[in-house]
DNA sequence: CTGTTAGCGCTTTCAA
DNA sequence: TTGAAAGCGCTAACAG
């Protein structure tokens, strides 16, 4: 009596648990275990390797059979799994970029355009997010690599020399991205901040302004930037008055500050460059509130072009980057990469997506 | 003669690529495959089973062997395959967020914290871009199911019926974000869509504006909100005297066109009430354009409260929702699920995280 | 405390 | 064209 009982209730209990087990036998209650290649098997009546088959190589599959197989699949809401899929093939479909926060602006295009390339070609992108400070990238490329992607994508450069090392042992793709750098892990997309900055510098002399103020966000790219800018804008003969260094995450509030603080320096400028859209955008602010004539009485240049840059009054004039083009590309190297399944070393390729000064209302 | 000189070339391309083989003898060149856990093993002198105990319940291991195998890992660089362990424990740490693309910002935030609070509870966080349309929900689910995920979190509801139920059939927690439905799919973390409209429409009465004007985007929650706007102002005898509806993506420039239409009708509205910042910030800059005295002549009142808004001049009357919160909600009732590992149902949690009227300098 | 055994669900040889 | 067998790397019982 004691063990009927037991029995009874372990059984509800092996229900309501799922239990695998309850499928062993013959059930007139089939247990909502979700179905595997096995499932559909038996309902269409092949060997699970067939319906494997249907799914990755139909040609080598009689039509006759396929079609059962087909209509077993979609009856039993069968829905293969890459866990067990990945294993066998030592391949998972999966890469995973590293961005610093999802808030940060600029990276955004470039993962919406990886993201839709990717899952076109198959693969799906997961997204990790670094933080700014870097500290335990080896515990973040450690989770990276547990999921044994099949690449990597960084926006920003990997700090520690052993982790770039690493990647390159493990033979995984990786794609660095927004930089152009002489000593990269495997490819990259980007531009030469440098040159970047030597153009925004090259562009303020040019249209007249003879003395300028820079508010700069402090990350290291940014600093590339300024560093050209300045040495474009000394060749032409242009005074830098007052630089403001904003740490990051920038907010436009910064910019705004920033701006403040310039205009009321003993000596003025009579153009702000600014490292980022946002500063800029904060600069305007701040010059509109004081009534100050834009772009006459004061020039202000910002640089990444956001949707919102063109919008302003008057519309801010930047510099563009094709963000979404920095995605495509990357999407392009590696599915190209996965495909051409040699595997010989990788490739290694760079591109150079470029920029274009935006000439509009603020300079 | 031939034939050594063809043994070396194979042996060197092995080794280029690696090949597996090379590790089944004695071999005093190490091939630099991807360590295993039975490569630590060996090299620990334990068997394999150990060397997962101690990552996975070191206080079954004596301190003695742990030691030795800790200094393996450490040697052979070994790394933990997540598509293994998860194939054998049913359980993949990773959590599928579905948002129609990262470049909407309202759920930026939400995606940060739950990715941050994620990554602290060892799982992470895959991101799908769904688009707007929703026509493909099928395959969509189906790429993200194929994953095993332990969890959904879903920005942007189901369109379809037969989705939801495959979910709920499926067992995987679903969380559903951003808004509050009367049918949820299982927990949902979000507020009420139209009583925020019902307490933006009363904060314009309240004001004293007689008349306003809506520039709304079509999609289904900001309806919600236009609803609750419409009745609360009409409930207060406030007049709408024009309705802009804007397509998604919606842009700031958006914004700038409907106010100007809006402005050029005739009858004028006193207050522009917009379904979203970034619109009612194209309105700000069409009013100033057009040297409108915003608030006095023009009220204009927007909902999100983009970091940017309170850095616009005058700053932006809104409605602030917390969107990292909502995060980290999600990621609460995630993780105590995961952690609470009763296989009963699902917990089907709902959490309201409200909504705040934030007065500022437009309205 | 440690090793042995049996899968997790799938893919790829190799035979029939 | 189809099936049987082996194994991807790991974890969870179960023995010793």
């Amino acid at each position: 009596m004691m063990e009927i009982q037991a029995f009874e209730s372990i059984g509800l209990v092996k229900t309501l648990m799922n239990d695998p087990i309850e499928n062993a036998g013959v059930q007139a209650n089939p247990t909502p275990r979700t179905a595997t290649l096995r499932d559909v098997a038996q309902l269409a009546r092949v060997s699970f390797v067939t319906v494997s088959r249907v799914l990755n190589h139909p040609e080598k599959v009689s039509e006759r059979t396929a079609k059962r197989v087909r209509a077993a699949i979609k009856k039993t809401g069968y829905v293969p799994n890459l866990l067990a899929g990945g294993l066998a093939m030592q391949r998972s479909r999966l890469v995973i970029a590293v961005i610093p926060t999802f808030a940060h602006r600029p990276f955004i295009g470039t993962l919406t355009e990886l993201g839709l390339a990717l899952e076109k070609g198959g693969y799906q992108l997961l997204v990790c997010q670094s933080g700014y400070s870097g500290e335990n990238e080896a515990s973040l490329v450690e989770s990276i690599l547990m999921r044994r992607p099949d690449a990597i994508v960084l926006t920003t450069p990997l700090q520690s020399k052993g982790m770039r090392t690493l990647l390159q042992q493990r033979r995984i793709p990786v794609v660095e991205t927004w930089q152009l750098n002489d000593d990269p892990v495997d490819s990259q997309v980007g531009f030469d901040h440098v040159a970047v900055g030597k153009a925004m510098g090259h562009y303020i002399a040019q249209k007249g302004y003879r003395t300028a103020g820079l508010i700069w966000s402090e990350d290291v790219r940014a600093q590339l930037r300024r560093k050209g800018c300045i040495s474009a804008l000394s060749e032409a003969g242009v005074k830098v008055v007052g630089t403001e260094i904003v740490s990051v995450p920038v907010r436009t509030h910064d910019g705004r500050l920033a701006c403040a603080r310039l205009l009321d320096a003993r000596k003025k400028p009579e153009a702000l460059v600014c490292s980022i859209d946002l500063l800029a955008h904060g600069a305007l602010i701040e010059a509109q509130h004081r009534q100050i004539d834009v772009p006459r009485k004061l020039g202000i240049m910002g640089f990444g072009d956001l949707e919102l840059s063109a919008d302003l009054e008057p519309p801010l004039t930047t510099v563009r980057v094709d963000a979404a083009r920095i995605g495509a590309c990357t999407a392009a190297i590696l599915l190209s990469g996965f495909n051409n399944n040699s595997t010989e070393e990788l490739a290694g390729r760079s591109v150079d997506v470029g920029f274009d000064i935006i000439s509009r209302g603020t300079a």
